[in-house]
DNA sequence: TATGCTTGGTTCCAATATGGAACTATATTA
DNA sequence: TAATATAGTTCCATATTGGAACCAAGCATA
């Protein structure tokens, strides 16, 4: 399978990898979130090449995850920024950094602290259950077809693959 | 700078992106929670080509996120699995599914839904401050410089957009 | 014991993606 | 007006990936 074809599966991780789950473009929405939002800030502080950088800008914002916003009189050059929809990936980059922090801190210790303003406290997130707060593992959640895999089954749009995926369930066995 | 110099980098992100930051490898990690663990049934059921994942799978058994697990008597043939290290990825795995779900679904609706044992409730998993419980957003969360930093600028082993990037902060006004 | 089948790869080559340097066009600054 | 900074684009060499073919070990069958 070429990777352009992948934004066409209805698996909802496989759609966000799609727009993201390249080498930079998660790099670049972080530096974002940093307030480094100008072509040559991010280029420089990345190291990566400005036709790829040209590139993935221009991705994100025909997937209405960054907006340009003009900061020149002549409205010709831009601050990348993130829309609601791109504001929402803050938990996958809490979610990385907490993993990076875990296991692939050096001796020195985690290089940045997530503070959460409303009780003053280092976040240190984690996932949670929506409904009873408690922290979700793999060893404490399952997963049940939803409506965007019912639907489709009964229409016969779904293959064998899918079918074998969607049969298998998460629970204590998944170590 | 070159992709295999990333890992070198002193942010979290970066250095987690260096292991699964590809096209496939966390679309391989989401298979395995998801049960399908022999080679054969990650290759058929991805559409990636083998050799890829043989070097994908390799990688991550080099990074302790999997481990071999033998099914036969001979002892040649391996189901992989997550090591602890590899479980603690489920997050990541949710935060992702999570976003697709909200931002990339069709009109069928959700394709999977994960439901929380503890409560039985449909999870609908958010990331949350470790301390309060209240959900985590790039509104209401700021940086600071954690020692993994500060004891490298006392020793002068940061570079100049290491300081740029850190001296910036996240709050409100990320939008 | 010979035969083919399944699994889990490896090897080769063509196609695609990426990095780096040079170039360009438009604004801003001196 | 000239110099500089910003935000790209173009070209080419290198690196990564996909696809097909090949291979070797183990198992199942005759």
């Amino acid at each position: 399978m070429r990777w352009q074809d992948t934004n066409t599966q209805t698996c909802s991780i496989t759609r966000s990898l799609s727009i993201f789950g390249d080498r930079w473009t998660l790099l670049v929405i972080r530096q974002i979130f940093m307030r480094i939002r100008r072509f040559s800030e991010i280029q420089a502080s990345l190291g990566i090449s400005k036709h790829r950088l040209s590139d993935r800008l221009t991705r994100l914002v025909e997937e209405d995850v960054l907006y340009k916003d003009a900061y020149d009189q002549a409205g010709n050059r831009f601050e990348y920024k993130l829309t609601e929809k791109g504001l929402d990936l803050y938990p996958i980059i809490v979610a990385l950094a907490g993993w990076g922090d875990k296991w692939l801190a050096d001796d020195d210790g985690v290089p940045i602290e997530y503070i959460h303003k409303d009780c003053g406290e280092n976040a240190n997130a984690k996932v949670c259950c929506n409904h009873c707060k408690e922290e979700i593992t793999a060893n404490n959640t399952y997963v049940v077809p939803g409506p965007g895999i019912l639907k489709k089954l009964a229409r016969n749009e779904f293959s064998d693959s899918d079918i074998q995926l969607y049969s298998k369930s998460l629970d204590a066995d998944s170590r």
